[in-house]
RNA sequence: CGCGGAGUGGAGCAGUUGGUAGCUCGUCGGGCUCAUAACCCGAAGGUCGUUGGUUCAAGUCCAGCCUCCGCAACCA
């Protein structure tokens, strides 16, 4: 019977549509299920969206949809895209499924009779205008750090599950489990940031907003992000406390979650925590990856260099957009995503160093031999360093990938196909074209290198699909397992092989560059003038309660362990200096403000910044995003009246 | 001293338990012509952030320092 093999992503949350970096990990997650599957592995691939909470809540709301509208619309462009990206998954959940909810509150249920998960309140300060509760450590001065007014000691009701009473157990797994957490240093940071210091009970229920599964038993709750996400995993596949599908049964526990590697931490505590708290086998590894960045900056919108995996697709096809996710990025920095490299890297790697090798051979089987491919029969002691390279590959390649080192098993193959490229040189076909007497050679020199890319496109299966099976067209050969990779020679000689045909054709930089900046500067033009979303209206009363002065900048330095804050004591004409804390530390130096003149705020209620007293603001405009410029008013009399 | 990660030829990265510094791309020179101006060979280029220590021997271990990046705190 065939072993089996689980395989899952983190489910996507369904707030926004997700760009390029997001959808790294099933594409990962798809090459590791593709390559077990080739292995011979009964795999079960899962993926899903992580549909509740809040948030959605609010973004809904905004946009004048119900919640359920809203994550239909994100869940089909997420399945879309994985679709897109040609990925494998054998089930995708979502958390608003009806089989998915019932389980979560079976679930819930069971641990709260079990004892594992008890009411209690949450007691922290609240901030009634804010809604929004704060731990002692955030308040500064008893108020809201949001909006800075006081806060008070409040009490929610609300349910916990009890990480302290599986602390030991938990520790002991780890212990006893080394490979739980890759890659390892994620796992010394879970230990001794998390763990060591003692977990504290998990708030697992929240009251404060509708969107999430009911608590069966007391209506006003609803299970909050842990339990409800975490549970997809099992629940997908048929998890019920009242007993579980045979499915279940065959495929859990997890051979390994696949997960950002900010999320680590929920996966390697929480998770094995609740599953401890079931009864139920713990996942075999949490496989934690990094981030993709766009150029050095990590990608957002508001940033307006994000990426999707459609536009790149478009662009580049599936298999290089695949190719270059996979081989990119590094095991464990961050990877970066441009597209200049997106170019060099299709060019060299792609069409020079693999669809170059798989052109020029067909088409010289075709030219010399009508595209027969003749046996091996007049070897040499040359053609064993490429045959036993072929070999050496396939082991390699086990190697890495069982390690989920993708990008260096990528190079590994790709060190195979460089290696046939010399092999041409080596032997020089073209000269052997020319002597009647080497005919024979001619042929096994052909084999030899048909068989070598016969073993490229098996390799290449899980990473790129769609060009091994052209390849597997292009050699007219079915033999395409991975066991025919057990011995070299395994092409059946006898065949014919199709027409070449250019797996990718190389790419222009500098034209593919320039239409691109052509592009954006017209997409830019389109969202020229981007709409301002003004305040409420305010009548003349209200504004006038905002005491605006001319104030000049005395003193101004740096505060230590604020990474944007500058202190200011300024003049602001009564006499007493006036000390203020200021975010613009990013976009002034200290020196070059002494001596101006700026608004201020005078009326504002003192806060504490940092630790930092700061008596009013000073104005600045937003020039951008990533913009801010004072307004300086250096002509004026300080203490000036701004109205 | 908040937590953590990183500093290796122009760029991006490998360097497991300490023993002559490698890979891909780029650059320059050469070769070949089957092929997608592709392919192959060769060369230049690094005192492995810095200082000190352990050792017969350190990119690899230890300590201090400098710089960068995440997270936390934080644009009043």
């Amino acid at each position: 019977m065939k072993e089996k093999f689980y395989i899952t992503t983190a489910i996507a949350y369904t707030s926004r549509k997700p760009h390029i970096g997001n959808s790294y990990e099933i594409v990962l997650t798809d090459a590791i299920a593709r390559y077990k599957r080739l292995q011979g592995y009964d795999v079960f691939f899962l993926t899903g969206t992580d549909e509740h909470g809040q948030k959605i809540e609010e973004i809904a709301k905004a946009e004048n949809v119900s919640p359920k509208q809203y994550v239909d619309k994100i869940a089909g462009e997420i399945r879309e895209i994985c679709d897109l990206l040609n990925t494998t998954y054998d089930r995708f959940i979502r958390t608003t499924d009806e089989q998915h909810e019932k389980t979560v509150q079976k679930i819930f249920k069971k641990l709260y009779d079990n004892g594992d998960i008890y009411k209690s309140v949450y007691e922290g300060l609240y901030c009634t205008p804010c809604e929004s509760f704060w731990t002692a450590a955030q308040v500064e001065d008893g108020k809201c750090p949001d909006c800075g007014r006081p806060v008070k000691p409040a009490q929610e009701e609300a349910y916990f599950l009890k990480l302290s009473k599986y602390q030991k157990q938990l520790e002991q797994f780890i212990e006893d489990n080394p490979d739980f957490i890759y890659p390892e240093s994620r796992k010394k940071e879970m230990i001794n940031n998390f763990i060591k210091p003692g977990l504290q009970d998990l708030c697992v229920s929240r009251t404060s907003f509708k969107w999430g599964i009911p608590v069966t038993f007391d209506d006003n709750h609803v299970i909050y992000v842990w339990i409800d996400a975490l549970s997809n995993y099992i629940t997908a596949i048929g998890y019920d406390p009242d007993g579980s599908s045979a499915e279940y049964k065959k495929y859990w526990p997890a051979d390994v979650h696949i997960v950002g590697k900010d999320i680590v931490r929920f996966h390697t505590i929480y998770w094995p925590i609740m599953l401890m708290a079931l009864g139920e086998p713990l996942p075999k590894k949490v496989f934690g990856h990094p981030w993709l960045l766009f150029g050095t900056d990590k990608m957002s919108k508001s940033r307006g260099n994000v990426i999707y995996a459609d536009d790149l697709v478009k662009q580049f096809g599936v298999d290089a957009v695949r190719y270059y996710l996979l081989s990119e990025m590094p095991y464990t920095s961050d990877g970066s995503i441009m597209y200049e490299t997106i170019i060099e890297r299709f060019n060299s790697d792609l069409a020079n160093t693999l669809g170059n090798l798989v052109n020029r051979t067909i088409a010289m089987s075709n030219k010399y031999f009508g595209g027969k491919v003749l046996a091996p029969t007049a070897k040499e002691e040359l053609d064993d360093e490429l045959s036993s390279l072929a070999l050496e590959t396939v082991g390699a390649v086990e190697k890495l990938m069982s390690e989920y080192r993708i990008s260096d098993a990528l190079n590994a193959i790709f060190t195979l196909a460089r290696r046939s490229n010399k092999y041409i040189d080596e032997t020089m076909p073209w000269a052997l074209a020319k002597d009647e007497e080497k005919t024979e050679r001619l042929g096994t020199v052909l084999y030899n290198l048909l068989e070598s890319i016969r073993y490229l496109a098996v390799l290449l299966t899980p990473f790129m699909p769609d060009t091994a099976t052209s390849i597997f067209e292009q050699l007219n050969t079915d033999v395409r397992s991975y066991e025919s990779l057990s011995a070299f020679g395994r092409l059946v000689a006898g065949n014919n092989v199709g027409t070449a045909t250019p797996l990718f054709s190389r790419i222009d930089a500098e034209k593919f560059l320039a239409e691109l900046i052509k592009q954006q500067e017209e997409e830019q033009k389109k969202a020229e003038t981007p709409k301002i979303e003004g305040l409420a209206e305010i009548d003349f009363d209200t504004f006038t309660k905002v005491e605006l002065r001319v104030a000049e900048i005395k003193e101004c330095e740096k505060i230590k362990k604020a990474k944007k804050l500058l202190r200011l004591v300024l003049d602001d004409g009564t006499g007493t200096p006036r000390q203020v804390v200021s975010g613009i530390a990013t976009w002034y130096e200290p020196e070059a403000l002494v001596g101006r003149k700026i608004v201020l705020v005078a009326n504002l209620k003192p806060a504490k910044l940092c630790g930092v007293e700061s008596c009013g603001m000073i104005l600045a405009a937003d020039c951008s995003e990533t913009d801010v410029k004072l307004i300086f008013v250096d002509d004026m009399p300080n203490g000036a009246r701004i109205r």
